[in-house]
DNA sequence: TTCCAGCCAT
DNA sequence: ATGGCTGGAA
């Protein structure tokens, strides 16, 4: 069920292609996923901690590049409570070193764990609304801990189980049509498996090449684009280039200074940037800029002004 | 080029 | 409501 709309059913036109016989759609979905499916190791566990941590590192990097970033960083902090005794520039280091993007997601993580351990005594809250109020955790993660930890989430709604509504019942690309649609086609104590059966059909049958024979789809005889043979998907905005942007130099930032422990202004310059010239146009100006940006984030700490800056990864 | 289990700040 | 954040792989 959604955060923001608890109780809506199904609108006329959510979902023209739905079958009247939903249990038979529900069934075939779980059987599916429980005859055959990839084997992840954080699917073997109901530590929500564990399950957090699986999730976070999962957001936009593929899931088979997070497997052994996942059992590093579990092997090197096991529990939420010695996350917390961690620095945080360690955990910095360590996302970075691992190569997992996005590394403010490193800073909310070690984040969250301390809002378990003084807000909830060390152990996971269990209901999605609560869990949602952790840093870094949306709907899609709350309700995926909730789900795989303690079987207790509502329908997730991420960019393969929009995928799959949109071409199995023709729901409309519209985000309250899905989440009524994944609602309603959910069936009540089961998200655990739920969850997991619909994003496993999402990422490996029905993925942006569908291979509904060869994954042997278990929703061909219900799939309106199976039967039209159009098998559009909703629009992903597509991303800017990356190379040569700014996302390109705060990455280098952070991988230099988690190699170098302290850095000034014209020693760090010249890593991320062969034409760093402290006087040119990206300059002394224009990283401190960035310096600034990332010291906002919580990833760095900044001091001194002008020759005399320095920056560090942040305790 | 495009994609990949989203979320936060404004 | 919109922009920013990451990097490896297909």
């Amino acid at each position: 069920m959604s955060d923001t709309d608890s109780s809506s059913a199904l609108r006329e036109g959510d979902a023209p292609g739905l079958s009247a016989d939903l249990d038979a759609v529900r069934e075939a979905l779980v059987e599916w996923y429980e005859a055959d499916h990839r084997e992840f190791p954080w699917r073997r566990t109901e530590d929500p901690y564990a399950i957090l941590v699986s999730e976070v590192m999962s957001q936009q990097t593929q899931l088979d590049r997070v497997v052994p970033a996942w059992e590093d960083f579990l092997e090197r902090w096991p529990t939420a409570a010695d996350l917390v005794d961690a620095d945080r520039a360690d955990v910095v280091a360590f996302w970075s070193g691992h190569s997992l993007g996005y590394n403010n997601r490193a800073t909310y993580l070690h984040e969250a764990a301390e809002q378990v351990e003084t807000e909830y005594d060390g152990s996971f809250p269990e209901s999605p609304g609560e869990l949602q109020e952790l840093m870094g955790v949306g709907p899609y993660t709350a309700n995926a801990v909730a789900s795989f930890a303690f079987n207790a989430g509502d329908a997730v709604v991420d960019t393969n189980v929009k995928r799959v509504l949109h071409r199995a019942f023709a729901v409309p690309d519209d985000d309250a049509a899905f989440e009524r649609v994944a609602d309603g086609l959910m069936p009540a104590d089961v998200s655990r498996v739920w969850n997991n059966a619909i994003m496993e059909l999402g990422g490996v049958a029905c993925g942006k090449k569908p291979r509904c024979d060869e994954e042997g789809c278990p929703w061909r005889e219900w799939c309106h684009a199976y039967q039209t043979g159009d098998f559009t998907a909703p629009d992903v905005p597509t991303q800017p280039s990356f190379d040569g942007s700014r996302r390109q130099f705060r990455g280098r930032i952070v991988r230099a200074l988690s190699n170098h422990d302290e850095l000034t202004l014209d020693e760090l310059g010249p890593k991320i940037r062969v034409d760093y010239s402290p006087d040119g146009e990206h300059g002394r100006e224009w990283l401190e800029g960035l310096l600034t940006d990332l010291a906002e984030d919580g990833l760095l700490d900044v001091e001194g002004s002008d020759d005399r800056t320095v920056a560090k990864l942040s305790e």
